[in-house]
DNA sequence: TGTCTATTATACTTTTTTTGTATATTTGCA
DNA sequence: TGCAAATATACAAAAAAAGTATAATAGACA
């Protein structure tokens, strides 16, 4: 599935919202259908079932986000900018993928989408993992540690983000971002 | 229905949280049941079905607003200082009925239902505006205004705090609601 | 203008989900 | 212990959603 007619990107579209807000379980195919103004038969010429049309939706998503990734890494700005601007764009969204959507997703019975989704998660991984060593190999990144760590690392420290709680020590979200995104940074960049 | 047993609170609070997250059609009774650690029997024991549940969620809610609307204007505190206050109340939503929810509930065929909101929106309204005539009556109020006209303008520009163009051209939301507030007291209160 | 393609509207069957009930069992507490 | 409240389970009935067949329509374009 490539070429994306106006009524096919409306579709993904209305459904990411939708998927977005309400999870993917509460989302009828039909609902969709009305909010992007289109027909029940043309959905159906697109995608045989609501899982597909999910698969593409999440596919979009994670397209974009490693998009967005791959800009940023290339600019040419300090480590810590980098690193801050990762959690950035964690922090708004568009990196991240929608809990309500992720829980239907994984609850699904059907064994073959938390495969799916595991798949596509572990490519995404490893497109970060290369620009983290291209980094090492370019120098602006310390040269000793496994760049997978940063990984895990990250998604430990997103759920401080979302903590409300943590949130309330700091003035603005953006503070705790840049707090963080200092501590990664002068633990990883080569000493000055 | 008065009093209320612990199983009972928790399948208030639990339907509470969801239909203002999803609204009501989405989410379903077993669900309710699950998330507040209930059985569907008990559940039925209280309620005969979800609509009867969703008045008892709206009229808990209704309730509390005017409790907290009440406390606000008893305080002996400056006209101003009320005014922000019950802005800032409807800022938090401790004041506000999710629109998730209101939409379902609007939509639902069943005219009984919005026939019941409104009627219920209407006791509201009324007993806010005895409380704006009794300030009228002890002096703090102009007197020659409609009370009832506030209540509809406050409407309208809650439309506006929420606007977030308008957000914008402010630091913080407080500062947006410090500003509206001053218009309010300035255009209400008796001349010093 | 006529034809081709994409889209829609409608009406329908099938499948799945949700509701609501009946019944037997368990839990907690006075 | 014994009673009231709550539960688990299993099930029938109703409603919602999924999916399909078919005929009608709209618009691009040669």
């Amino acid at each position: 599935m490539k070429i994306k007619s106006k009524k096919h990107k409306d579709i993904l579209h209305t459904s990411k919202e939708l998927f977005w807000k309400y999870g993917f379980k509460r989302v009828t195919i039909e609902e969709i259908c009305e909010k992007a103004n289109v027909s029940k038969m043309t959905f159906y010429r697109f995608y045989p079932n609501k899982l597909e049309l999910a698969k593409s939706v999440f596919d979009m998503v994670i397209d974009n986000s490693i998009k967005d990734f791959k800009t940023l890494m290339k600019q040419d700005i300090p480590a810590s900018e980098k690193v801050k601007g990762m959690l950035q764009m964690k922090f708004e969204g568009t990196n991240d993928i929608s809990k309500e959507f992720l829980v239907d997703f994984y609850n699904n019975p059907d064994i073959e989408v938390s495969g799916y989704i595991e798949k596509r998660t572990r490519e995404v991984w490893s497109e970060i993992i290369e620009d983290f060593k291209k980094g090492q190999h370019e120098g602006w990144l310390r040269k000793d540690f496994k760049p997978e760590i940063i990984l895990i690392f990250s998604q430990k420290i997103m759920e401080l983000i979302k903590d409300e709680n943590i949130l309330k020590l700091y003035n603005t979200p953006q503070d705790l971002i840049m707090e963080i995104a200092n501590l990664f940074t002068y633990g990883i960049t080569p000493h000055k």
